[in-house]
DNA sequence: AAAGAAACATTGCGAGCGCAACTATCGTTG
DNA sequence: CAACGATAGTTGCGCTCGCAATGTTTCTTT
């Protein structure tokens, strides 16, 4: 359950440091490479792997904020697109820098101990080939 | 991010058929394991990665379906200890082929593609030897 | 073409969680 | 030993989520 604890850890983070959450920031990320830099409720949401009403609900928190808006989708007038603003994108990249900070440091505490033992058996090698 | 489809879909697995959420599951086992069947809230609180409220509402819930029972601990009177009964240990039991068959299937789905693919390598592995 | 089934998004509702505040108890330190 | 900070557990509050129900639009079937 190492992962658990990892994604909590980055979602606190995340919420603290960057003010957003780490779902938000996915959705941003989403939208950011998606076609248009749009996409469909629903699309959205099986991506991120929420349900419909969460998908919906954390659009209108990221619509309140002004980093995306919703656009009716015209091929079909039960759907509808969320698209990313230049506000969002903006706020993206802000946020990108907490969250790459928190993975790396969370990185290294999971796998330190066993970095440290590496960097042990390759001195001791070195140091054999020296000798030979 | 399978790991979170995979949870997820344990997770709602868990409650609609056998009445507990993994989470509950997860309780129960860590005290079965535990000296005496028994363990001080914060304990608990740690191993399943949960806020100490969250904990507290966790027991809560399984308190008040008989699973198991505060106990004030002597030692120190601050602390109390969440005593797996009888009744929740074969809760627990009885949880158990649900959570296992979950698992089975959804791993199997998981690696069914790549274990069909191997499948496949086998086989012509093994007519190669038969024509040699 | 009309009726019924299915799909999209939203809303009401209840459940679970974490943070901060609180009470009670313990340990330490002057 | 008295005062202080630290710790265990609980509670109030707000937030997010999923399920079920709803309204609207599209697809299918006859």
């Amino acid at each position: 359950m190492a992962a658990k604890r990892l994604t909590q850890e980055v979602g606190r983070r995340m919420d603290s440091e960057a003010g957003m959450s780490f779902e938000e920031y996915d959705v941003l990320v989403t939208l950011e490479y998606a076609e248009g830099h749009r996409l469909r409720m629903s699309d959205l949401a099986d991506r991120a792997l929420l349900s419909r009403s969460g998908m919906t609900r954390l659009v209108d928190r990221l619509e309140r904020r002004g980093w995306v808006s919703r656009i009716p989708c015209p091929q079909d007038r039960r759907a509808s697109h969320c698209q990313l603003t230049d506000a969002g994108q903006a706020a993206r990249e802000a946020a990108w820098p907490t969250l790459r900070q928190a993975i790396q440091e969370l990185f290294a505490e999971a796998v330190g101990d066993d970095a440290k033992a590496l960097e042990a058996i390759s001195r001791r090698i070195a140091e054999q080939k020296v000798e030979a």
